[in-house]
DNA sequence: CGAGATGCTTGAGCCTGTCAAGCAACGTCG
DNA sequence: CGACGTTGCTTGACAGGCTCAAGCATCTCG
């Protein structure tokens, strides 16, 4: 495969443009008066996809499910989603978004595409790039 | 330049990519007894350069001065690293590896080189990857 | 129906980070 | 030289996010 030293170099680009990204979605977040963690869970309520357990959640976060009610909470309390018992089982929690979180995510998601440095790049670059990204990720996280 | 979709879909990719290497870091460094931050900082001790006040450090990893100091603390409690006075400025404290704390460097970063996710490409896509990352970074970052 | 398992919540505690104040050393200007 | 403002680091008080352990409600299986 490549060389050692094409892939520390890669490695150091990565840690770069991510903190580059960071930083850029900072804005954005803030703007929407939320946290990081509350944006990221935000980020995962797809108003298209069936409602997911605060468990699941969980996993999908890498953190604890406590924290999962925590965070949930405070979007709550912002308007922006609601839990709801899930119909068939008793014990599990679901989160949905309100129409105002809808639109919150909306934004978030608008502004951080809109501040992605990827624009920079013409069409022909970006679908290059996202090729390369796909056999990366299909080749180090089958699952999902 | 490119369509808002491509870009979409390489935000997520790039989101994806980090929280897997994310993953594998972490079991890199915990296996040296370090904390996220303490690797962090580890990591941009670099031997080979001239040493760096701690100001600088707390720019580089976009935190509180105080906030250095006491990660750096850490690092020398374990014995990696040690806090000498500038030469020339009184005030200044550089923060030098010592022979142990470049070993633990050099660790850490071979693991997080050797479990690259970019290693699966060849040589041919490792380069042209390099190629578009660094069109992506300079653009986006004129500074540095 | 009863025992165990599962999912969520709560409270206690830890760790990490920021902020404000203090101290030491430098530079400058009269 | 000496007094003043600046700069760099450190300290202590504090807030925020996270995890762990315990508890409660609900489901499943015998």
């Amino acid at each position: 495969m490549g060389t050692h030293e094409t892939n520390a170099l890669l490695v150091e680009q990565l840690i770069d443009l991510n903190s580059l990204v960071a930083g850029m979605t900072k804005a954005v977040v803030e703007a929407e008066g939320l946290n990081e963690s509350q944006a990221n869970l935000l980020w995962l309520l797809d108003p298209g996809a069936e409602p997911v357990s605060l468990k699941q959640l969980a996993v999908r976060l890498k953190c604890d499910p406590s924290n999962v009610t925590l965070i949930s909470a405070k979007l709550e309390e912002k308007g922006l989603a609601v839990r709801a018992p899930h119909p068939a089982d008793g014990r599990v929690r679901t989160l949905v978004l309100t129409k105002a979180g809808k639109k919150a995510r909306e934004r978030v998601l608008a502004g951080a595409y809109g501040r992605s440095p990827f624009r920079v790049l013409g069409e022909r670059d970006q679908q290059q790039l996202h090729r390369l990204l796909k056999k990366v990720l299909e080749a180090s996280e089958p699952q999902r």
